[in-house]
DNA sequence: TGCCAGACGTTATAGCGTAACACAACGGCC
DNA sequence: GGCCGTTGTGTTACGCTATAACGTCTGGCA
């Protein structure tokens, strides 16, 4: 079993990410958290860098946010995970995408490309705003 | 045809984009243009707002930078193109991944999602740092 | 000629991320 | 318990990335 101990800076990022329903960035992290001590952006950035090491918070690069995993027990191993975000509502949805991490894989091994870290995310709009923008 | 004739600002940073050998930060492009009369990064921003719309030129999320688009002629329409860069060198090479395309629109047709733009991007070694790094 | 959309120049400001330093807390080990 | 390396913390300061807001200028077209 994987039960990491976190410390206390961890858990409150941790918790202010999975308490949120659109993913935050750093500075928004600090403003939520200053109630409880947080002064500085490092103080985020140190609790983000072990979340994101531990594969429980994953980053949306697009828009330089953080999101809590939405499946963090099992892990994600060579299933590539991908993102959907939605520009209207923010709403993000995360999904795996063999299909596409076979073709990426396919086409990194016949150009000897050694991968580390795969980004794939698509912006556009969610079902319910996609209906409602008619 | 589709012969767009740009503006002196826009050609500049094009310029410069399609001389460097690896992905430039808005940033640097400024500074490889102050010879030329840039002096504030919405130039170069304003300049680049142009050419991705044009599909001149690609944004890299997860480096904050931008490249010349390696295939300029032929629209990489449907067909999703991706990057991968490695992260020793900074070369940056372009290529369509129809596969994980097809992959991503299959999700995104079952989940009602409508994608507008999407992002992939793999980090790690080329075929020539990989064999160098041993 | 008059108009207008788009590009341009400039200043200022907002947002994202890290360097550097010193100190405290934890845990293994003897 | 006392030692010591590792990890986390707090703070200040700084650099990089991107946009807001304003006014001006140009080029094309009725
Ligand atoms: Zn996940
Ligand atoms: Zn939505
Ligand atoms: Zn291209
Ligand atoms: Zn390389």
């Amino acid at each position: 079993m994987s039960e990491v101990k976190l410390t206390r800076n961890q858990g409150l990022v941790f918790d202010a990410l999975q308490a949120a329903e659109a993913p935050l960035s750093a500075y928004t992290i600090l403003d939520r958290l200053r109630g409880e001590g947080f002064r500085a952006p490092l103080q985020v950035y140190r609790a983000l860098e072990k979340l994101l090491a531990l594969g429980l918070v994953h980053r949306l690069e697009s828009i330089n946010a953080f999101v809590a995993c939405s499946h963090p027990h099992h892990d994600h191993g060579e299933s590539l995970v991908a993102f959907a975000i939605c520009q209207t509502c923010g709403d993000v949805r995360e999904f795996a995408a063999p299909a596409a991490a076979a073709g990426l894989r396919d086409w990194a091994a016949g150009a000897g490309f050694k991968p580390a870290k795969t980004t794939i995310e698509l912006s556009g709009l969610c079902r319910a705003c996609s209906a409602a923008g008619a």
